[in-house]
DNA sequence: GCTGGAATGAGAGTGATTCTCAGTCTTGCG
DNA sequence: CGCAAGACTGAGAATCACTCTCATTCCAGC
């Protein structure tokens, strides 16, 4: 990610928090900085390492983050959450998740299929009485360090 | 779901869990029967209330039947997992999930473009050193009860 | 009928996340 | 400038899903 999308994201930030009454403080930025500079879903503890703020403070200010749209809560199957920018601040992308290590990357499909997914998507939510609808499409397999037995849990992925 | 299929599901789940050196006991099969019977992932609140298992041995008996590959683990944004009955039981689907009320709702998308979905997304894999691969594609909107105001989060879906 | 391992259930323990609350920093205003 | 209102902070307690422990019970095969 370049300088000026960087800051742009920033700016973009700043403004959605006043848009709900809410400072840009620098505990905040250094959250979001975090984040611009991982390019995949980060667990809450680089995130408390990356900010340097206390627990209690990086979590208030993640769910202010998200309420103001400019961070999104990941859910994966570990027993802790992810988060990464939201999607208008980056783009429209999906996660390859390793299901032994817990890896997350970011990968984005072919527009068309995308647009396909989407329309589908669309009409069968329809059909079921809901309004609105975003998709989540995951990826779930086993990546090259753990299929090769080098496994490890580690928090982030190392290979970035 | 028919009788018959039901039957058949208790079946190939007492071989699953005989395959990994387990007894499908009254418990176990309680489990299953209540995950045939409801055909959309139930929270465990729903599951200990029609297992009538405690707590310890519901979470225990759902986790030996999740690694014979029987039952799967479901993550939303909620804060406690869903669990349904592993696809080779069942069909290939998605999930049709409420944002504001958590409600889940089992759906299928056209062969084709599963098929569609399942060639790109192997392809993605392999570009990112990913062995195997499952996809997961939820949508995420908000259902007509939310929309229409009548709320809320009930612990399973009241309108079925 | 016995015996060993599987299964059970009550309760304690764990860990992520949230809440509380008193103190601090900002912002707008006079 | 000086101040009040309210946003923000951080430490710690509280919550809650989920897991672990352990003594007891059950079951399959001998």
């Amino acid at each position: 990610m370049t300088g000026a999308e960087r800051r742009d994201a920033h700016a973009v930030v700043a403004r959605r928090l006043a848009a709900v009454g809410q400072r840009y403080t620098a505990g905040r930025r250094r959250l979001i900085g975090a984040l611009l500079a991982a390019e995949k879903p980060l667990p809450i503890g680089d995130l408390l390492t990356a900010s340097a703020l206390p627990q209690s403070s990086a979590y208030r200010n993640l769910a202010v983050l998200e309420q103001a749209g400019a961070v999104r809560r990941v859910v994966t199957d570990e027993d802790f959450a992810r988060y990464e920018l939201a999607e208008t601040l980056t783009e429209h992308h999906h996660h390859l998740i390793c299901s032994a290590c817990g890896r997350v990357e970011d990968v984005t499909i072919p527009a068309a299929l995308e647009a396909d997914v989407d329309r589908t998507v669309t009409r069968l939510a329809k059909r079921s009485g809901f309004a609105t609808v975003a998709h989540r499409l995951d990826l779930i397999g086993t990546c090259g360090d753990c299929v090769a037995g080098r496994s490890g849990r580690a928090s982030s992925g190392a290979t970035a």
